[in-house]
Order: C-alpha cells, then structure tokens, then sequence
DNA sequence: TCTGGGGTCCTAGGACCC
DNA sequence: TCTGGGGTCCTAGGACCC
C-alpha cells in the first residue's frame, strides 16, 4: 500500500480544562464539573458528567445556572496560567514518544508514528496514554490513521470507548467508524459546509468521502476538497513540526459591566494594547499595522448594535509600547460614540515580522530609538519578574480594579511561589 | 441582569502594471 | 464615437479551528 507509510496520532486531552482543575482538587473528581470562560460568560469545559446533565459546550452560564444549583455542577472561572503550565507539561512528555510531532492546540498534538510496526501501534498508544496519566495526572485519548483528518475522526470515536485508543491502520473498521461520525463532526466542516452537505444528502463522514473529488471540488473549494481526500486515506496536510511565529495577535476583553465612557475604553484598549506589545516583543517581532475595535452586545436584540473597528497603517514597524498606545488611542477616538453601552474592546496587531526586517525610513525618528529599546526591556524584565503590571504607563488606569468577573476562581498557580500549598507542623 | 478569546487559511475582486 | 489583454499583488471578509 502506497499511503500506509504514514502513519499519525493524534493525541487529545480529555475535558482538559476540567482535568485541570482536578489535579488540585480531587474532591471534584467523578462530579460534574464546568470551567467557563473569560468573565464567567460561557461554558468552555465540561467532565463527562457535567455532558450527561445536557450542559453544552458552548452554552452561556447564566442559562445552565438551574442546572448548575439542581444538580452541585462545580463550576470553575477559567484559568489559563494553570492550563498553559500543565499543557507544557503534557507535551513535553509527549515528545519522548515521537520528536516529530506538531502542538496543534493547548490541549492537543498530532505525532508521527511511522516508525512503529503496524501490530504495535495500539500498544504504543496506550503507553503514551500511561505515560502521560502518570507524569502529568491528565487523561488523554489517541486516534491513529493514516492522515490527520482520519486520526481526528478515530479520536473522536476514542473518546467514548474504554480503552482510549482507536487505530484505523490496517484494519477494515475504517468504514464502519466512519459511518458513525456525523457531517459536522469531521474536520474541516463547519457551519456551512454541513449546510451544504446536508442539503445534498451527505450526513455522515462515510458518505463524504465516497463522494466523487470533481464533485467536491466544483461545489465548495480546495479545503473542502481535501478534507475528502484526507477521508479517503491520502495525505494532503502535513505535520507541522516547526512552530512558526504568528502573524497576527490579538487581544480582546469583554467588560464585566457594560461600559459607556470614551475614557474607560481608553483604559481598556491602552492596557490590551501593552499587553499585546509585551507578547510581540517576546517574541522579537513589531507589528505594520494596527486595529482597534469596540462593539456592543450582539445579542440584546432590542437596543441598540452598535460595532466599528479602525486601522492604522504605521509609518515605521515597531513594538514600543510607547508609540502603540498613543496609535490606538487615535483609532479609538475615531470609532467610539456616545450613548452606546458597549460591551467589548480589542486590538490586532497584524503584519507582525522579526524585528530584523526592521528598516528605517524616512520618517523614523531615530533620536529616542535606542532609549526606547532599552526602557521596553527594563518594562518587560520587569513586569516577568514581578508580575504583569507591576510597571505600566498610567493611561492604562491605576490601581483601578479590572472590569471582570471571575468568581470561581481556584486561584491555582503552577508558575508562582505564592501558590505553594503550606503544611503547617505542630 | 448575565452570551469567550485567539488564531489560520482561502478567495474574489480591486489596484496597478505593461 | 470608438476604448485590449494579460499578468501580479494586496486585502477584506468569510469559513474554519480550538
């Protein structure tokens, strides 16, 4: 067989957030547990027995509350230092299994497993599934196939069986597994593809993949028509094993409470903007341009909507937090109004480069250029040894309590002294 | 009352060039 | 009044992902 020299696993942490919280609180384990989102706002983690109550991902807290109170859901803010240290935990010890493999999300990697002989792909699985329990105490599951889209599907059907694992190599379920996998479930097909899909007959991930490729390929587009091919058992993504530096960065906060004045939003857009700046800078990069954006809630249908966003093209790339801020508080003076209640605030930094590519021009002003390098060191050294915000500029609102709700907190950090669980001895 | 945040890639169509 | 043909590059917006 021409394809089965490839083969890939895709390893996924199960409910990880809710693990998460787990590995410092066994009291929660075997209860039904949620984490939500930023501002308490929706449900982004659920264990299996938070699932089995109807709690759906996705869903907005206040409308599972009854739920919630009905049946001792325990409910977590989301805490994404804790994720992000336990999620470098997991791959790390991934990497011992196969040094080819790609992070494809916090929670989740795709590893190469072409080495391994065909008859002991399972057993390898379930090693790494051991490993992984006991190193990091995080439960995963793995599907393994022949491409990505096929090691996604077998994980999904992984998921609900006992033993973790499904390898679709060299075994003749392929079809069956495939046929119980719905339209939306697979890979690459969203909203609108299953839209599309559906209305033409096509309701399974079996049915997809018999499809014709010419039909496939005249009716949606190249991503369409590689999910297909992928179905069917012939490569078309690769493993990525370099993480490339992003291209764009974001960062975004809904308010806790509705905002309406000009210089709240300042406060909120100057303080996404530094933090978007330290993020660039650690990672050498400056940005060409930037977006600053405002909107209102979306879903009070009554009042009313109001959404802008404004660029500004620099004229020299930088990450001077300096400089970035006083851009965006011009771009937020053209988009906001009075009179709306807005909801949310946010900054791109987009055409993000290696500062190496930096070029000056004519309108560089080269005079403060080493200054300003040195002080947004200092900033940063700063603020990594003492905490964010320990150094900020005052546009950024001082010692001014953050709008945000986060009252399920369990105040777990991995990454900080503080945190270390004290025993008392008489 | 209360609805997340951060990414990537593709494509159509405009701008521009000869 | 008549008004080519072909190419590249860029970007906004859509779709998708977790």
């Amino acid at each position: 067989m021409l394809y089965n020299k490839n083969k890939i696993a895709l390893v996924d942490c199960n409910s990880f957030y809710v693990s998460c919280e787990r590995l410092f609180n066994p009291s929660i384990i075997k209860k039904p547990v949620i984490v939500l989102s930023s501002n308490d706002g929706c449900v982004i983690s659920r264990s299996t027995e938070a699932k089995i109550l109807g709690i759906k991902m996705g869903e907005p807290y206040f409308k599972v509350k009854k739920i919630i109170k009905k049946n001792d859901v325990k409910v977590f803010s989301s805490n994404y230092s804790l994720y992000g240290d336990i999620s470098r935990r997991v791959m790390k010890t991934l990497k011992q299994f196969s040094p080819q493999m790609e992070i494809y999300s916090i929670d989740e990697a795709f590893l190469n497993l072409s080495s391994i002989r065909d008859e002991n792909l399972f057993e390898h699985g379930n090693k790494i599934r051991k490993t992984v329990l006991k190193w990091t105490g995080i439960p995963t599951s793995i599907g393994i196939a022949t491409t990505k889209t096929l090691s996604k599907a077998a994980n999904h059907i992984a998921k609900k069986e006992q033993s973790g694992i499904v390898n679709l190599i060299n075994t003749k379920q392929i079809d069956q597994i495939l046929k119980e996998i719905e339209i939306n479930e697979v890979w690459g097909v969203g909203r609108q593809l299953t839209k599309f899909y559906i209305k033409n007959g096509i309701h399974t991930a079996y049915q997809l993949k018999n499809m014709h490729n010419n039909w496939i390929k005249k009716n949606t587009n190249v991503l369409g028509s590689r999910t297909a091919m992928e179905l069917k058992g012939i490569p078309c993504v690769s493993l990525k094993e370099h993480q490339e530096k992003r291209k764009n960065c974001c960062v975004s906060r809904s308010f806790g409470r509705k905002v309406t004045k000009l210089e709240e939003l300042s406060e909120s857009v100057t303080t996404h903007c530094l933090n978007a700046a330290e993020k660039i800078r650690s990672d050498n990069q400056t940005t060409k341009r930037i977006t600053v954006f405002i909107r209102t809630s979306p879903f009070q249908k009554d009042k009313n909507y109001y959404a802008n966003s404004k660029d500004i093209d620099l004229p020299v790339r930088t990450n001077d937090s300096i400089e970035l801020v006083k851009q965006a508080l011009i771009a937020l003076q053209y988009i906001y109004r009075k009179g709306y209640k807005y909801q949310k605030a946010g900054i791109i930094f987009s055409g993000l480069n290696e500062v190496d590519i930096y070029k000056k021009n004519l309108f560089s002003s080269i005079n403060n250029e080493e200054k300003r390098k040195k002080l947004m060191k200092a900033i940063d050294y700063t603020n990594i040894k003492y905490g964010r915000h320990a150094l900020s500029i005052a546009q950024a609102g001082l010692r001014k309590k953050l709008n945000i709700k986060r009252q399920h907190s369990s105040k777990i950090d991995t990454a900080c002294f503080d945190f270390l669980p004290t025993i008392k001895i008489a």
